[in-house]
DNA sequence: ATAGTTGCAAAAGTTTTGCATTGTA
DNA sequence: TACAATGCAAAACTTTTGCAACTAT
């Protein structure tokens, strides 16, 4: 291992650490390797399974429930958002921000829509007693023909 | 049982039949119970458990899996729209129409916003070779405080 | 030590499938 | 009779939970 590839996979880990600190979450082996999957580069949408198949062959010793429970404590703690699209699976997606998708239905694919882009008008008031939480618009898309 | 009930009985029983063998689909027992109960009186919001829960307190004999399997065979033939709003389980909504949805995450139940109500505007080009199926948006309510 | 966390095996749900049975021509 | 369609038990998924093991004071 170069110098430079010490130095960046150490830059990381200090970042994914500062990140879980940050979020009240203590930095185990199991939550910072999976911190540096979601959070080193850029966005990324994944499911519980992908991101567990991804890290195990990665070499990292961790079960699909410890994946499953650190995807919700990691939303819970603002680290991630959760997107429902798909009645077979959850995804969770790093980009917290305001913002919408794509769903490509054959691939199972997500592609954000910046949140400036799209706007919604028109949505009736809420029965009394409720307030709006979040308004998600899914653009569902297929392949042509 | 008065002769009123009889014939109301009689004339949603007709109509089920007219339905299914419109959508070509065999007006077996099963389908016929489910049928009349989700097409019967006003738009409905369904799950699978709660619909066979339903049929089978109403004295109806048919398994979970008939319920699974004649909801998507209904779904397929465009007499519902299944629903992806919690990824806990699947909702299938009997207004096959163009509309939307409130969310009550608290309830787990849905409300229908109509159509013409909610426009979504600045929906970008989707990927080349994709095109649009479809838009939802959903608006997640909770109680509020 | 010990109070609180964590990670995972086992359990609980939900949904799909394979095939014996039933219905239709 | 043959041929396809049906309904459900069993299987296969995805997700959650309970608790033994671990951590940080």
């Amino acid at each position: 291992m170069s110098k430079q590839m010490r130095e960046a996979a150490a830059a990381a880990n200090a970042q994914a650490i500062a990140r879980l600190r940050a979020a009240g979450l203590r930095p185990t082996r199991q939550r910072l390797e999976l911190a540096r999957h979601l959070f080193t580069g850029p966005d990324r949408h994944v499911t519980a399974e992908n991101l567990h198949g991804e890290v195990v062959g990665a070499g990292i010793k961790v079960s699909l429930a410890t994946v499953y429970n650190t995807l919700h404590q990691f939303t819970g703690a603002g680290l991630l958002r959760q997107v429902v699209v798909d009645a077979a699976r959850g995804y969770f997606d790093t980009n917290t921000g305001d913002h919408q998708h794509f769903f490509l239905e054959d691939e199972g694919t997500l592609i954000d829509i910046p949140g400036d882009a799209i706007a919604v008008s028109g949505v009736p008031q809420p029965p009394s007693g409720l307030r709006i939480d979040r308004v998600d618009v899914v653009v569902r898309v297929t392949r042509e023909n």
